[in-house]
DNA sequence: ATTTATACCTAAGAATCTTAGGTATCATGA
DNA sequence: TCATGATACCTAAGATTCTTAGGTATAAAT
């Protein structure tokens, strides 16, 4: 299920759906996660609201709260500084996961 | 050069090492890291001692110290304990990088 | 002779998570 | 109707795992 390796990698997947999806509210978060990953990622709203608040704090998400009836949902979006972001989180993901690449499965030589 | 992602995968990253060289010491294990990831993994000895400890209490490793010279050190080797655990560990890390293919690099339907 | 590499270690603090709550609205089935 | 589950937000305490910054000591290199 949820093994520890996940920590640290919640910022880039906030970071790549929103990219994606323009707009989205934290509950919307993790079901699409959920979903996409076929159960096995499930987010704890504790790790994810969290996450959410740093995100905006450090400029890089804006939000929207609206009003849907008598309740509210909180929409976030990436800043133009998310953009930048996003560049950098996706370049570092790709160095770890080559770097697991060739811990893991190295080419053998011999 | 070290992002966050790396947090949780120390241990697996030890085990696979393990398990393909019988025998290392600490300071072996760094370097080898280093050299494997061209650089770009680079373990830090207060992570490192303090986890192959854990690993050792936990059973998963055993260890023998030899004196080279003045010196010594002291080599780790997996349990058939370990050895278990090691496949836990490999399909954990699995199933993370599926998951993080699935949201990073969703296959388009549209 | 001093610095760099080898080789072990620990402790304090930071970062990120889990667990375990809390509040409230809305829909559904017994 | 009324209890439960889903939706939707949130926080705080504690656990885990790391970084940073030390410490000790031998061997090699400059």
């Amino acid at each position: 299920m949820n093994s520890k390796l996940y920590r640290g990698s919640l910022e880039t997947i906030i970071i790549k759906l929103l990219s994606e999806n323009k707009e989205m509210y934290g509950y919307e978060i993790t079901q699409l996660v959920k979903e996409m990953t076929l159960g096995e990622l499930q987010i704890t709203e504790g790790a994810l609201y969290p996450a959410l608040h740093k995100l905006e704090a450090k400029g890089l998400l804006d939000t929207s709260t609206r009003s849907i009836g008598n309740r509210y949902r909180k929409y976030y979006s990436l800043t133009k500084k998310g953009e930048k972001e996003k560049r950098v989180l996706f370049e570092e993901m790709a160095i770890y996961l080559n770097s697991m690449q060739l811990l893991l499965n190295p080419i053998k030589v011999k």
